[in-house]
DNA sequence: ACAATAGTGTCTGTTAGACACTATACT
DNA sequence: AGTATAGTGTCTAACAGACACTATTGT
């Protein structure tokens, strides 16, 4: 067995884009340009170009920088799918990444948000992309500061708490849920920015500290 | 752009091969038969083959069974590492995947069993793939049955609970543990069937019941 | 004053772990 | 009987959630 007789495996990156809008989490799809399945709505995805990209990840936000006009947001590789139908072209495989962003930052982004619990019928095996996305979010939620991510800079700790429950998808305790925050160390008060508008007490903003800005931070026990 | 002017990133997979000996987690290495560093030792791997794999954990199946003489042990998608640097011959791409075996399948295998607390300098990014993998069947110990898998069957609580001890590195509660395995409702006992040979009580003998001996069990909380 | 939400103090039920006890083998 | 480990009953400390209270704004 020599190298050059193997057949070429067809290597892309796509990325489940996640955001959340409406109370529910929606994926970002985009509209295919190209064959195959040209006009359907797909996630953004590409080809890994050896030339440039560093290693896949690099992949995935070039495709973000280039398809979506996003740059850096928390990217997380996911898994990777292959096989030798999953694509029409031939054996394939994709890796696939997890993106989460704040709305605000989608407002001019050529894309079609869709919220996960509607899907329409996806090509290549996009489904089970979107799907294990939704699981790994929801799972990661349930013990680590993952859905800051979903929210834009500054925010106050009852429009995080919202975020938490919209992703898990039921009511979570106030009393615990500060209790976890505080615990986490993760967040800091913005100081003397508070958050008005209501007809109530106006509500302490908060940002993420410089050192856990790119890393998660994780609970040994739940919330 | 065409497709065809795309440079060929080189697919392959490796697998990291956990079990536990002396009370230490080890894993299987293989000295390498051909360049690039013919001789040295690595973790089993291969190219992915096109022609015949129905999709990288097929390729991986199929290197753990012509490399390892293994058959379908528990095996789990780890992650992908890839980039333009970690194989001499070019832009590469690695579908890491990690197998637990108990030891006694590993008998008469052509493989180097090294703890992972003593690792030797390994080609490629292996290291980064060993680390990886110890430190999610760590995490994945805390609140799964995943240590089942290093565990021959039958076998006792005490000796399921000296495996969690060596993968955890930390002593594990009884009560909480058998709490715990109760709860999960994963083994049953096999009836009749008692470990002897000490100079005290003997213990129960269980197996893992059919149904959870593909999936893992998941709790809730720890342990 | 009232309504509405932010934020906190405290109680209680649940759960994990510590400890101690019983059970059952071999010597 | 003595010893060693298997297996269980029970107490306790830690923790998550429920509830109720105070705080602070706009109307």
């Amino acid at each position: 067995m020599t190298e050059s007789a193997l057949p070429t495996v067809i290597c892309t990156v796509d990325v489940v884009l996640l955001t959340l809008q409406q109370g529910a989490l929606q994926v970002a799809l985009l509209r295919r340009e190209r064959a195959p399945f040209a006009g359907a709505l797909a996630l953004p995805g590409g080809y890994i170009h050896a030339q440039e990209d560093a290693d896949a990840q690099a992949s995935a936000a070039r495709v973000l920088r280039d398809k979506a006009g996003l740059q850096s947001p928390y990217l997380e590789q996911l898994a990777t799918f292959s096989g030798p139908v999953r694509d029409p072209r031939g054996w394939s495989l994709a890796v696939a990444y997890c993106a989460l962003v704040p709305p605000e930052v989608l407002a001019q982004a050529p894309l079609t948000l869709v919220p996960v619990a509607e899907l329409p019928a996806l090509p290549f095996d996009h489904r089970a992309m979107v799907d294990a996305a939704v699981a790994r979010v929801r799972s990661k939620s349930q013990y680590s500061s993952m859905p800051v991510h979903l929210c834009a800079e500054p925010f106050t700790l009852p429009q995080l708490q919202a975020v938490y429950e919209a992703v898990l998808g039921e009511p979570v305790n106030k009393v615990s849920f500060r209790r976890k925050m505080d615990e986490l160390a993760m967040l800091e008060p913005v100081p003397g920015a508070l958050q008005g508008g209501g007809a109530h007490r106006p509500a302490q903003l908060y940002r993420v500290r410089p050192a856990y800005r790119r890393n998660l931070s994780l609970s040994a026990r739940g919330l």
